[in-house]
DNA sequence: TTCGCTGCAAAGGTTTTGCATCGGA
DNA sequence: TCCGATGCAAAACCTTTGCAGCGAA
């Protein structure tokens, strides 16, 4: 059973738990984060998180992210950002994208018609394609690794 | 009932439809994008569009891109490039991404297993996430707007 | 005290833009 | 001929990196 901690000494818990320094930048970027309804960009964060610690660093944010993310904490909401990719199949279809090389390989629509089965999104945002990524390791990425 | 032109004249058929001029960068950019089957960054792109035209500059490939982009011809395969976002929601939720102003908010799982209906992935392929991308026009983009 | 973290500045990668010139219609 | 497209170079934008000094443990 977890503790019932306030929240300073939850965060010293959380960085403890992962083998990180619990500095006040890192707790700064964190609470922010956890905080927000959106998914900010590393350049949105840094305007919030100076309001607490105004000397902070837009370099610190990218590292902090970095570091959030390969413990596990949070994802990156933008997949396969990166260079544009340019796809001319104009047909309904969907992506298995490679995690690695950030290859796409397009898979037929099959039938899956998933504006059908997101039939009851928030009324107000109105929808007008429903792309499925498939994200994994693509078969000359196997074979490459280690 | 479409004629039955060869290669080059439908290409200039296809610039005439849309008001653009069929220059042969263009139609070189065009080829070699048709004959692809991944979908290649600019840079790519750049390399296999000089093997026919040496001189050509990765200036132009991007405009090239845009302009077939904006005609409706092609897509962008890459959702949302541009910065990262942050997604510090580790329940498994699918997004509604605004296409004007890149907003992205989360909606619940909802019960729907997207692995389970794309059961029958190339097995080659190891798929570890599905994400639903819902695109559109956010509310506030739809006021905004015009 | 030690080692990891921060801040700064520079560099790297991607994309856009301004402008003179070229070429398609 | 005319206007739009290209090529070049510079700038803008996003992200990473190297390193000296700082601060958490």
């Amino acid at each position: 059973m977890t503790p019932n901690l306030d929240s300073l000494s939850a965060f010293r818990h959380l960085c403890r738990q992962h083998g990180i320094a619990a500095t006040h930048q890192r707790q700064a970027v964190y609470e922010c984060v956890m905080e927000s309804n959106d998914h900010p960009t590393p350049e949105l964060l840094h305007e919030r998180v100076r309001r607490r610690i105004p000397m902070i660093s837009l370099a610190t944010i990218y590292k902090c992210v970095h570091t959030f993310m390969r413990i596990g904490l949070w994802k990156e909401a933008s997949l396969h950002h990166g260079p544009v990719r340019v796809d001319p199949n104009l047909r309904p279809h969907h992506h298995l994208v490679c995690r690695m090389c950030g290859s796409m390989t397009d898979i037929s629509h099959s039938g899956v018609d998933l504006l059908r089965i997101f039939g009851k999104l928030p009324r107000r945002f109105r929808a007008d394609t429903v792309v499925a990524e498939i994200l994994g390791t693509c078969v000359d990425c196997q074979i490459r690794r280690r």
